[in-house]
DNA sequence: TATAGTGTTATAGTTAGCTATAACACTATA
DNA sequence: TATAGTGTTATAGCTAACTATAACACTATA
């Protein structure tokens, strides 16, 4: 993992583990890896890591069992896919068109770039 | 000002800032507001503050004169441009498009949605 | 040259996030 | 019932960001 400074790992962490819930790499009402294991898969101390489960057992998307482990929720992916759009479409999405109209920047423009990466950069 | 947690509150008042010297709130060659009023405006403390100004000097934004004051740069808007284009560019735009395959948006839908808003947000 | 307005630095204290380490509590199972 | 594997909590210490407050240094100017 390559942690940035400006988002707390932990938040960083859940950020990882949904989009491992929507690739597949977790599949829904499975059990995840262990407080320790994933502490150490992440490279982070047991305490981050339990901030991160605490979070995601906060939204739903993963329930605990006390002595036995984590495990998804049935609907993981339909929470995690509601969750991050509503954030996209409430806070960044904003923001990018505020950015968009500094830099004089229209959609057509966004249109290119976006057709640019998918040249190469889609699976 | 409303400060988000997630980023430090300097640099959330870089940003306010570069923003107003986009807008013309602030004039290219022109002295700006001394560390003390910005942070009472800012509802800050100087220390605060002076770290927001150090960055922009960094940057070349903005120079200073000890004893009279900070003063935006003559290619000021240029440099502000430049670094907010190469940041969106590089770190921003890759999220977004990441973000939209994960919740299997298009380029249309984000077209439609960026018209939309043109209807009632924009000046 | 005194002074008001600049920027600057220092001290001390708070909080959030993170770390290391250890101990504790619950559950499944051999 | 012992034990290995779960989650949990606690202690202590670090750092970055922020705050309050005060003192210091430089510059323009009355």
């Amino acid at each position: 993992m390559n942690y940035s400074d400006l988002k707390p790992i932990y938040l960083q962490i859940v950020d990882t583990i949904c989009e491992q819930v929507l690739n597949g790499t977790l599949q829904s009402g499975q059990r995840i890896p262990s407080v320790r294991e994933m502490a150490i898969t992440m490279q982070v101390n047991p305490n981050t890591l339990i901030r991160s489960y605490s979070y995601l057992e906060e939204q739903g998307i993963i329930t605990m069992s006390r002595g036995v482990g984590y495990f998804l929720s049935q609907d993981a992916i339909k929470k995690v896919i509601s969750i991050k759009k509503q954030s996209f479409l409430k806070q960044e999405l904003p923001n990018i068109f505020k950015t968009m109209d500094l830099l004089e920047m229209d959609i057509k423009e966004l249109t290119q770039l976006y057709k640019q990466r998918s040249d190469y950069e889609k699976k």
